[in-house]
DNA sequence: TTGTATGCGTTATCAC
DNA sequence: GTGATAACGCATACAA
């Protein structure tokens, strides 16, 4: 009862079980590595000693000697936003198919900080990163020297998986064209044209020129603030209601969030939805489900995202060096999901 | 261009440096742990060396040397429930004060899996664990080797950090006394009495004793369908209705989604909110904010969730093995938030 | 089938 | 101030 309790806390390691059978370090380590090779008798006796004495193995000390830790990194601006949470959810998931562990880091909106984490990544010997803050230009992931992979972000110098927005765009244009909408209204945020979710404004321009049909896009600095971006959306709705007073109104939202809120302006004013005004969100995220009435909305496949990315990273790993010069962007297609806001959809049993 | 490309991406390390340096391996591990000891020629050449030769630091072989990795594992069960990402988003948070990387595994709902993961974390010398998810008995992690804190699951033989729910439900009944409800409901999923989500139903019950008002728990075995869940809440909605059709009702949630959704069904019935109806959920989820009337909630508060747990595993890593003796279950009070399904608070403007 | 010797990249001990 | 040398825990040629 005087200090040794100290000691009880000391790791077992190959030479422990190697006093404890009599069998060498190297016999040890082929217990587990080569396991053909060993004689019945010794694998037993090995097989006892390992939980007789509790070993617990140490990855660390086998990546110093072997090379590949199976750490990848992540960097991700946030976990307020859906789609990041629901995103890094399916790639935690590759673990029991891929066997890579994640050290995730916030990029938040601090590109100096960002760079440190990545050098703390890297210090750990990660083998591959995946991005999705909007820090850092790519350009920086391309002087690393490890495979990158962003998501959804710009991607010139590296290699993406991305949503195919523009596709996105022309589902929802020619669904509420099919539902007879006279004017359509495109809301998106103020944002750089080299992110992906550019497209979706663009696929909503491209496909009402395409069709002829009268269109107007409205683009505003949204910030995070639920009641500034009630006043805004709120004049959006006078404004269009004052300039087309009588034509069906067709809204394709940049996300469920402002078609959502959209929507309640609506109910408030007692508009009738999708008589008079249809709506489409993007990213399915749980409020389009949740809300008063369900939204039709663009869904991302998160599980072909997620999956595309591990894949684009193994192959960069497992591949070697050489496999570093030509870029890949994987485009993944979305999928429309028709909920009532849109005319053509069942109605949900109560309504 | 034959075979040495392969070379090209060996890592360099203090070896390399050495000789660039002429000095020795030791005198470079010094310029980073013991710079005081260096002339300040050799630091200066040690230096120029360092970002000539573009050496990056490996600190899983520090790790082997010294001890610790600094590593922190975490369990969670998804990513789709805000409670979780909203957790994980605040402990990633401590980095820049604590140090701490994480590594991040999915719990779901697997207790064999689950073992597993925890395996491999350790094997990567994790220096705690942050536990969330609720397949594995507190027992379990009370024989690991490391410190261990739970966030709002079973904590009987283990460390944790929870929201005082009791505290939670009684901010709801009395807000909902104050505002003249004659009958007070609960809603609630069927969970454990181990779990401290079950205090919300307990101090439902202890406060609307104590104040003798008239009562209704309702529990039922709610699954994530939304329609299954709709339609259940829907008859709550008529039955209630139908047993006190001239009573004011309040309604307390034990989240905000079935608050959200019971809302919904009164407004598509015409009810009045918060005339006849008073609602009030739980966790301040975005829905709260977002639904067609902004909900009251009770907010677990994060921040101190997150720094209390982190605070709590580096008292023990920190304080050693001695420490690990008496239990320590860290109470945060959670706060209400009042919005518009209560009468009390100010509307929002366009309402 | 098993053992010896050496290395992975860093830190710690002890000399000089 | 600086430098040999031995650790940390495991893997791998090579030898037997």
């Amino acid at each position: 009862m005087k200090s040794r309790v100290v000691n009880e806390d000391k790791k077992v390691t190959f030479t422990d079980i190697s006093k404890a059978t009599g069998l060498s370090k190297t016999t040890i380590s082929r217990y587990f590595n080569n396991p053909d090779y060993l004689s019945k008798e010794n694998a037993e006796t090995i097989s006892h000693a390992l939980s007789e004495l509790k070993y617990q193995e140490n990855k660390l000390a086998k990546v110093l000697a072997k090379g590949n830790t199976e750490f990848i990194g992540i960097i991700v601006p946030n976990f307020f936003h859906q789609f990041y949470s629901f995103f890094i959810d399916h790639i935690l998931s590759t673990y029991d198919q891929y066997g890579y562990k994640f050290i995730t880091f916030l990029g938040r909106d601090n590109a100096e900080a960002e760079k440190r984490y990545i050098n703390e990544l890297l210090s750990y010997q990660i083998e591959g990163l995946i991005e999705l803050s909007h820090n850092i230009h790519s350009s920086y992931f391309a002087s690393l020297s490890i495979p990158v992979v962003t998501i959804e972000r710009e991607d010139q110098f590296i290699n993406s998986v991305n949503t195919n927005n523009l596709l996105g765009a022309k589902y929802a244009v020619e669904l509420l064209e099919r539902n007879n909408c006279e004017v359509l209204f495109h809301i998106n945020n103020k944002i750089s044209s080299h992110i992906p979710a550019y497209a979706r404004t663009q696929g909503f321009i491209d496909t009402c020129q395409e069709k002829q049909i009268e269109s107007e896009v409205f683009i505003h600095a949204f910030n995070d603030n639920y009641n500034e971006t009630y006043q805004v959306l709120e004049n959006l709705y006078f404004t269009t209601k004052k300039k087309y007073p009588k034509q069906k109104k067709g809204f394709f939202f940049c996300n469920d969030t402002y078609a959502n809120i959209f929507l309640n302006i609506l109910i408030m004013h007692h508009e009738n939805v999708p008589d008079d005004y249809e709506l489409i969100g993007f990213d399915n995220s749980p409020v389009s489900q949740q809300a008063i009435i369900p939204i039709t909305t663009i869904s991302q496949n998160m599980d072909k995202l997620a999956e595309n990315a591990i894949m684009l990273l193994e192959k960069q790993i497992k591949g070697g060096p050489t496999d570093g010069q030509t870029l890949e962007h994987i485009i993944v297609n979305p999928t429309m999901i028709e909920r009532s806001t849109t005319r053509s959809a069942p109605q949900r049993s109560g309504h």
